[in-house]
DNA sequence: GGTAAATCCATAAGCAACTTATATCAGCGC
DNA sequence: GCGCTGATATAAGTTGCTTATGGATTTACC
């Protein structure tokens, strides 16, 4: 397969990018709501195995919510057995959250039933296309690095 | 740049698809929340301006909302403005929904803004990862339409 | 070292955007 | 003209956020 070797901002086709991308969310969306973890949870607790006992407002920030937020997103969390709270004892302001069993094996799990599906998608998609998929990644990645540097001081839209 | 000529099943990334998926996902959506028209509501917009007058039940399927949501997505939309309720002369049973002047307007003004910020973003890519946005929308598109025509049936994470 | 300000978390109240279950009303087959 | 189906509306409940505020504890300043 062949690609443009250049692509300037110009002739970009921006139109087709946003609602792509927002059809994909939309998809993506509906169906991480069908009953399991939502995808804020999701991420809290994968930041939770990744980075280890955090406390309350490290992780709203993390996840790019308000700390009430956070703090039901915890306490529906703690109720599923998912995470626990613990007391710090050097600050007893602070409540450090930190992930349970339960909640790994709830994790592993949904993880692996994504990448199933995800297996079986790109199964029938042809070579080139998931070539391109892959090679998208990195591209991804920095749009979403981008956004979430830009979101907190100008706020716009996409 | 190059790109790997075959990548199999087997090999692909799967985990970091997902999480490049997921990542993407959840900020589309909180920057969309910031009270402007939700990612529903300017899918619906721009169903009605596309394919013209549409009935409730049609609308709702479109968009993959139940039908008491999208009687609710076009009440809110008709206080704002947006769209209006016509009786159909055959068959009153339904009711015709169409898009006003002032929802072109704000379906213009919405594409404006996120065209903008869009382009704003992709100039700060490089050039390699501009062209390999470019190079995966097809792969996305066809991703989209995979997922929409599994939903229905298995009712599958991502 | 005692009060003021700042920080961390929780609670309250409200809202948006869904869901399921049910009611209403029009058309249609027999 | 009765009963069924089909189109929409209404009701009630849920999830996951928001802003505003309060209580507890640490920090900083004089």
């Amino acid at each position: 397969m062949d690609l443009p070797t250049t692509v300037s901002t110009r002739d970009f086709p921006v139109t087709e990018v946003t609602s792509s991308l927002e059809r994909l969310t939309r998809l993506v969306l509906r169906l991480t709501t069908q009953g399991e973890l939502s995808l804020t949870s999701a991420a809290t607790l994968a930041t939770l195995s990744r980075s280890g006992p955090s406390r309350l407002t490290d992780l709203a920030a993390h996840e790019g919510v308000t700390q009430p937020a956070m703090t039901q997103l915890v306490s529906r969390l703690q109720e599923a057995g998912l995470v626990a709270r613990a007391g710090d004892p050097d600050d007893r302001r602070v409540v450090r959250v930190h992930i349970t069993e339960a909640g790994e094996a709830a994790l592993a799990a949904r993880r692996r039933a994504r990448a199933d599906a995800l297996t079986r998608l790109l199964g029938r998609l042809g070579e080139a296309e998931r070539a391109a998929l892959v090679a998208a990644l990195p591209a991804i990645d920095s749009l979403t690095r981008l956004l979430s540097d830009e979101r907190p001081a100008t706020q716009h839209a996409l």
